[in-house]
RNA sequence: GGCGCUAUCGUCUAGGGGUUAGGACGUGAGAUUCUCAAUCUCAAAACCCGGGUUCGAUUCCCGGUAGCGCUACCA
């Protein structure tokens, strides 16, 4: 049999990267499996659902380097894909259902429930429903609803225990039952989540559910459910055999502070990654080792095959996983050191122009001199975001905002210092470019005129050029800072030359 | 409240009846460099508590505690 397993998100928000594990676990075991993916949209929820987000939905999904065997968008022999377009489905199997005597009609009004709830919460009791209309006689139900009545369908929840065999957890036991009838279907015509899930699951012959712990809860009701369809009589061959999937929980990701991972911490959906400049195979790898990691625990770098050659639901970890921006920004920098610099720099553009570094549509010259400064600059960064602090060395340049910092000052302030900076500037201000040749020459006379070497020399032109005591390799910089001068950028560089006008002016005012 | 899930360095984890409890991120130190970052080397850092089983438990069992989840006409 062919291993069938689903991602199956509800369209209410942007995807989260808690689901977005849950849809990477699906589709590596897929993958590994040779079996199909099959990505459908839980749209049932009416007031929350919106298509934008499922395009949205889809377009994260295929940026992390997803694809599916059959979708919403991709179509598939057992379709549709989108649980507002099955309601058919739901109907007839819940007609079934009632027929058979599994579900019955409900006409108690959600006030009433909620009524009831709370005297039970009160009262100490087990808040479940009370089960007063499973016992209305079945052909009065039937005639109240055909009057028009309002009614949900709810199942009858046998008197039995429930468990399963879940790949991650082992035996799953829930011994004394304590839920009451679940709704089937709301009185809306809608069909509650416990009951969609199983009619689709097992019409689309999904053959392991993988998705995220707090469901291990809802499997119960689930089992019920797939109990109750059992025992129908078939019909057509084409019928499932209404026997469960195999199931597999994967644990809760938490925050930093150990509640479960949400808009609250911050940046936890795919767009704000991709946004920040994470690369969407550190993203992946970061996941896939979150709450998974190879029988060794020895190994962190995965590409997307290495991964689904390697993963394995028996090495899925069972503990809740606090998320650690820090990791992923550590691979997500090995992953930028080593991608193709073109694609780098498409992708640090808008993030640049954002900035205000870069111009709506920037020429050749300057494209080809941002090369150059991104391949300085990207060592120091873990995610693209970063890049216009790391920039900022070459854009934001003030003297004698740079001398009020203490730091700056004491250095400058020391006579030799002083010595070095002003012969620098001399030799500079005589010849108006400082290209890496003509720096080193510079950079040798200077060392000759004032006998200052090291830390000596380098830290006061540092200052004096770049107005802070820390940054890239000056012999890089400067070439740099002198080029991009020349060129037609939206925030002009100062040349070293103004650079260093400014500087003795401002050292003069202190 | 009830039920369920979980419990190894700060974090992600490997391991497993006798181990110097391994790796990674982060942290600290050193090397390198003009500085910062990167890089390399080294170091500090953990088996939740209590009972049992056992010659021996961090590992197996039970209980407690804590965290999280479910207890919806949300998914």
């Amino acid at each position: 049999m062919t291993v069938r397993v689903r991602f199956a998100p509800s369209p209410t928000g942007e995807l989260h990267v808690g689901n977005a594990r849950t849809a990477l676990f699906n589709w590596l075991f897929a993958r590994q499996q040779g079996g199909e993916f099959v990505l459908r949209v839980e749209d049932t929820d009416v007031e929350r659902s919106e298509t934008r987000f499922e395009e949205q939905l889809i377009k994260d999904l295929q940026w992390l380097g997803l694809d599916w065997n059959e979708g919403p968008d991709v179509g598939g022999p057992y379709g549709p894909y989108r649980q507002s377009e099955r309601a058919e489905a739901y109907q007839q199997y819940a007609q079934k259902l009632i027929a058979a005597g599994s579900a019955y009609y409900c006409f108690c009004s959600s006030q009433e429930i909620e009524l009831e709830r709370k005297a039970a919460l009160t009262a100490g009791r087990q808040p479940r429903y009370s089960g007063k209309c499973s016992k209305l006689d079945p052909e009065t139900a039937k005639a109240r609803k055909e009057a028009g009545e309002p009614a949900s369908v709810r199942l009858r929840i046998p008197n039995h225990p429930f468990r399963f065999e879940d790949l991650v957890h082992g035996l799953v036991e829930f011994t004394q039952e304590v839920i009451g009838d679940p709704i089937l279907v709301r009185s809306s015509g809608l069909p509650a989540y416990n009951f969609a899930v199983v009619i689709d699951d097992a019409l689309m012959r999904i053959t392991h559910v993988i998705r995220g712990d707090d469901h291990i809860s809802n499997t119960p009701r689930q089992l019920a459910v797939y109990g109750a369809l059992a025992q129908l009589p078939r019909q057509t061959a084409s019928e499932p055999d209404w026997n469960p999937p195999q199931f597999a929980h994967l644990s809760t990701i938490l925050g930093p502070d150990h509640t479960r991972l949400s808009k609250r911490h911050g940046a936890t959906s795919l767009g704000h990654f991709r946004a920040a400049g994470i690369l969407p195979e550190a993203l992946a790898n970061y996941l896939a080792l979150l709450g998974w990691a190879p029988s060794q625990g020895n190994r962190e770098i995965f590409t997307l095959p290495e991964l689904i050659q390697s993963f394995s639901l028996k090495e899925v970890s069972r503990n809740p996983a606090v998320f650690d921006m820090e990791k992923l920004r550590w691979l997500n920098r090995h992953y930028l050191k080593q991608s193709n610099p073109e694609r780098i720099l498409n992708l640090a553009i808008p993030i640049l122009q954002q900035a205000g570094y870069i111009g709506e549509s920037p020429d050749e010259s300057a494209l080809t001199w941002w090369r150059e400064v991104l391949d300085l600059l990207l060592p120091s960064v873990g995610e693209l975001s970063q890049l216009p602090a790391q920039a900022a060395v070459l854009f934001e340049y003030d003297a004698g905002a740079s001398l009020q910092i203490p730091a700056n000052n004491e250095v400058i302030s020391d006579a030799a210092a002083r010595q070095v900076v002003e012969a620098f500037a001399e030799k500079t201000l005589e010849n108006s470019e400082l290209s890496a040749d003509r720096l080193r020459e510079v950079l040798e006379q200077v060392k000759l005129a004032t006998q200052q070497k090291g830390k000596n020399l380098f830290h006061p032109i540092r200052i004096a050029l770049t107005g802070t005591a820390s940054g890239p390799q000056l012999d890089r910089l400067i070439p740099l800072v002198e080029a991009g001068s020349r060129l037609e950028l939206p925030k002009p560089i100062k040349s070293c030359r103004s650079r260093l006008m400014e500087f003795h002016k401002a050292l003069r005012g202190i």
